[in-house]
DNA sequence: CGAGTGATTGACGCAGATCAAGCGAAGTGG
DNA sequence: CCACTTCGCTTGATCTGCGTCAATCACTCG
C-alpha cells in the first residue's frame, strides 16, 4: 500500500515547500511506484543508467563514489525527501553510487516519463532545477569544510550540519538525541579523514561535552559549542522542495 | 556591440549540446545584455541577491567561499560558458563569491525574467537543470580529490581537467599549451593545500616531465602520465547545454 | 629607487596517516 | 551451548606529508 502523495508525512515539515493539492496531485500521477530497499543494499551504481528516479521517503542511505585507487569518497548522506538520480536522469549516467545504510522507502519516477513531465508541469521543473541547486550548495559547503578545516572542527561540522537536518525532519528521539546508524567508517570516508584519526576526534568531542555518537545515536550536549567549532551558522534549514 | 547568440563563438564547440536556431533566438530574447567586467573585480558576493544571471562568454574567473576563520575555498574555476548565479536566481542568495581573474565578458539573463523564460520554454529549463547536474558531479569529483587524494595525485588531477577543458574550448595556443592565469594562491585554495606545498608540488610535476606552470600558462608534457596521476580518466569532456 | 606582488626554497614541527593489537557484541555452525 | 569468526570500535606507537615560518629573488609600477 503505497503512500499517496497527499498524505506523505513528510510534506507536513516546513524544510519542505508547500505546494497545492493540485500539484502534489501531479506529482502523485508521475510516481510511478514504490520500492522498498533492504538494509546494507546498493541500489544505483556509478556508470549505471538507471531508468528510475527516487525520492527517499524513510530510512537514510549514502552516495559515494570508488575512486581508481580503491578509496571511497562519501559524497553525502541521504535523508528523507532527498531525491535521487538526477544525474543518470539528465546525463545518461549515474557519476557516484548510492546505498540503503537502514532499510529505506523509496518513491520512483520512470525516467521516460521525466521530460514530459518537466514540460508539462513548469512549475515542478523549476523545483527540481532548485533541488539540484541546494545539492550544489551543501557541495560546496562540503569542499570547504575538506579544504579548510581541520579533523576537529570537520567533524563538528558534520554532525551540526547532520543534526539540524534530522531536527528539521523531526526525527529527533528525544531530547537533542537522533539516530544515526552509520559506521565511524562512513564518517571518515565523507570527511577525508582515517578511520582512526575520525575515531580520535569524536573521543575528543565527547570529552569537551561537545556530541557523544555511540550505538547508532547521536547525543549533543552543547550545540551552539559544536557548531562554533565547525563553523556552521544555526539558522533553519534551506527550505526545499519535496518530489 | 554585444554578440548575438546566433553568432556565439562558443556555440561552435563540440563540448556544447546543439540545438535548433529558433531555440537560439529564445535565448537570445531572455538575453538582458552583455557586462564587460575588469580583472580582479567581484562581481557577485556570497550573500547576494543578484538580480542577474550570467553566461561567461570569455575570461576566466573564479567561485569561492570564504569561511568564518578567514580561509578562503575556491570551489571552482570558471571558463567560457559556465552559467553563473542559479543559486541567487532560485534559493534567493549566493552561497559563494564569484571574482573575474581576467577581464571577462559576461552574457546578461534577468532573473525576473527567470521564471517565465522557464515556464514557456521547457527545453531550456531542462537544459538549465543539465547544467546544474554537471556543476554538481564536478563538485562531487573535487570531494572525492581532496579527500583522497595526496598533494601530488590532486595537483595533476586539477591540471589535467582544467586543460581538458580548455582544450575542449579551443584555448590551447598551441602545442598542449594554454593560458592559466591564475596565481598559485588560488590552485592552492581550491585544493586545500598551503601554497608553499603547492609550489613544491609543482615544481615536482615540473621535475617528472608531466607540466609546467609558469608565466600564466601551463604547458602539457605527458598528458598521460599526468592523467593517471591524478586519477582522470582522458574522455572527451561532458557535453554539456550552453546558456 | 623603494614598495608591492608572486614565485621559490630551506628549516622545523605537528596533525593526522599507518600499523598493530585488543575488545565486546553478534552471528553461525557443529 | 560453546568454539570460532566477523565486524565495528578503541587505543597506543611510530612515521611522514604537509603546514607554518622565514628569507630571498624576480618583476612591475608609481
Amino acid at each position: 500500500m503505497p503512500t499517496a502523495c497527499l498524505a506523505c508525512p513528510l510534506r507536513r515539515r516546513d524544510i519542505f515547500t508547500k505546494i497545492s493539492r493540485e500539484e502534489i496531485e501531479a506529482i502523485q500521477r508521475f510516481k510511478a511506484g514504490e520500492l522498498k530497499i533492504e538494509a546494507g543494499t546498493p541500489f544505483l551504481m556509478e556508470g549505471s543508467n538507471s531508468p528510475q528516479l527516487f525520492t527517499a521517503l524513510s530510512g537514510l542511505g549514502l552516495r559515494y563514489k570508488t575512486l581508481e585507487n580503491g578509496r571511497r569518497q562519501v559524497i553525502n548522506f541521504l535523508f528523507p525527501g532527498d531525491f535521487i538520480g538526477l544525474q543518470a536522469g539528465l546525463m545518461g549516467e549515474m557519476q557516484h553510487s548510492v546505498e540503503a545504510t537502514t532499510a529505506m522507502t523509496l518513491c520512483v519516477f520512470d525516467r521516460s516519463e521525466f521530460f514530459r513531465f518537466f514540460r508539462s508541469h513548469p512549475s515542478r521543473a523549476f523545483d527540481i532545477t532548485w533541488l539540484a541547486a541546494v545539492e550544489e550548495h551543501f557541495l560546496g559547503e562540503a569542499l570547504a569544510s575538506l579544504g579548510q578545516r581541520n579533523g576537529l572542527e570537520r567533524t563538528a561540522w558534520a554532525l551540526t550540519r547532520i543534526y539540524l537536518r534530522l531536527e528539521a525532519l523531526g526525527m529527533l528521539d528525544s531530547d537533542k538525541r537522533c539516530p544515526l546508524p552509520y559506521r565511524q567508517q562512513d564518517l571518515a570516508d565523507a570527511l577525508g579523514q582515517s578511520l582512526v584519526h575520525t575515531n580520535k576526534v569524536l573521543a575528543k568531542l565527547r570529552d569537551r561535552q561537545l556530541v557523544s555518537w555511540s550505538d547508532g545515536a547521536v547525543q549533543i550536549h552543547d550545540l551552539k559549542g559544536l557548531a562554533d567549532l565547525g563553523g556552521v551558522e544555526i539558522e533553519s534549514e534551506i527550505v526545499r522542495p519535496l518530489m
